[in-house]
DNA sequence: ATAAAAATTTAGACAAATCTAAAAAATTAT
DNA sequence: ATAATTTTTTAGATTTGTCTAAATTTTTAT
């Protein structure tokens, strides 16, 4: 029921789980580069996972993930997510020194030692990078989507969705760099006119009006 | 500071340590039967260690580990001993179904991971098995050594002496499965006689008298 | 539509860790 | 003390994951 691949193997799932997120369609040097490796490198691991039915792959033609590929990506991210979760909330490390040690710890195989470090963590919805964190039977909890105003604060949003999408609207929100994507956060809330205090990482914080709050949508995890 | 050998070189190291204890000189083929390996893989291997300057060896006399040896072998030794720690204390796992997983948690590099695990389970003294825990200096805390009278409730105590060594206490000692080296924690005090009731793993539990136990010395962590 | 550029794959090599079979050294038993 | 046995080492393969250099296929640009 457990141990199965070797950490190498796993990491290209993982590496092409999450380009295929982003890009739809994956290609060999997406992945040499993703994994700091040479093509040819990728190419002959290619047909390895392709034998082991966890990819979809015809040379030349680009590739992609079976369901069993998937499911065994999902299960290391899960444990990726879940050891920093870990690292952060009981061995207090900072968010930023946390995904190395990850990158480590999510090949340990014991299916039932994530189970217990999930239960013990009290099932965690998603990681300090604000990430959600798959279920034992690699589902995500769906991320709830509301406009700014009712993003709890300190919780981090991803942008998914502008309401006003006029010129000026999309000038403010540029000058502010905010768009599709940004991670935020709410860090106050003014209730004399319900204006925002926003946080994007590596940022310094800015303000918005109750006007724009309610025309950005984030989606979150509970 | 970090991340050093491979996982094959430490258990390697470590075997070789465990080794070293019971028997004072270490074979090739003890090494092999210990890793569940082929004696010519084990000599591939000590030459790579001899060459990392890990191992004293010249070729069919023997070997042992240098002092680096030792210091790698501790550093495993630790981490093994922490990480089954955790898992018994924060995970509930039974103190039998740690040793395969901390075989693999072992192998994480990071010590300062390591440091802050030690911290957040307190700086035990000893594992769930009542082997010691290396320190991050790789010093053990020398255990204390007393009579079975004075040992804890529920500490588990390794026999180092016996004080009447007469014919009978030693009849009655080996019939109760009680000898040098043995395993133990004492379950309950009789306050009425002080008679004890001892455990010894995967044995049904046994009573000995206040005069026996005062004959008995075990050595304990702290 | 074809030439140039870019991406991908193949061919052949290498390092780490293991193996089998055979050779060499050490130990033991008579 | 020498022959038999056991232990250890060497020689040569194998597997996994990587690499470089060259060949092939696809894409882009004119």
């Amino acid at each position: 029921m457990n141990a199965k691949f070797s950490s190498s193997k796993e990491n290209y799932l993982k590496a092409i789980f999450h380009l295929q997120k982003s890009d739809g369609v994956v290609t060999t040097n997406d992945v040499a580069n993703e994994l700091q490796t040479r093509p040819a490198s990728v190419t002959d691991m290619l047909k390895k996972l392709k034998a082991q039915k966890l990819l979809l792959y015809e040379k030349y033609k680009g590739f992609r993930l079976s369901n069993e590929g998937r499911k065994v990506a999902l299960q290391i991210i899960r444990k990726h997510r879940l050891w920093e979760y870990f690292l952060v909330e009981k061995l207090n490390f900072g968010w930023d020194e946390v995904h190395e040690i990850a990158e480590e710890l999510e090949h340990i195989s014991s299916k039932k030692l994530i189970d217990r470090l999930d239960e013990f963590l009290g099932f965690p919805k998603s990681d300090p990078h604000g990430d959600p964190i798959p279920d034992s039977q690699g589902r995500f909890t769906p991320a709830k989507q509301v406009d700014l105003l009712n993003l709890p604060l300190n919780k981090i949003g991803e942008v998914s969705g502008i309401g006003d999408q006029s010129p000026e609207m999309l000038e403010l929100l540029s000058h502010k760099n905010i768009a599709l994507g940004t991670r935020l956060e709410v860090k106050k809330k003014f209730a004399f006119d319900n204006s925002l205090e926003l946080k994007i990482r590596n940022q310094p914080s800015v303000t918005i009006s109750e006007h724009v709050a309610k025309n950005v949508f984030v989606k979150y995890d509970e």
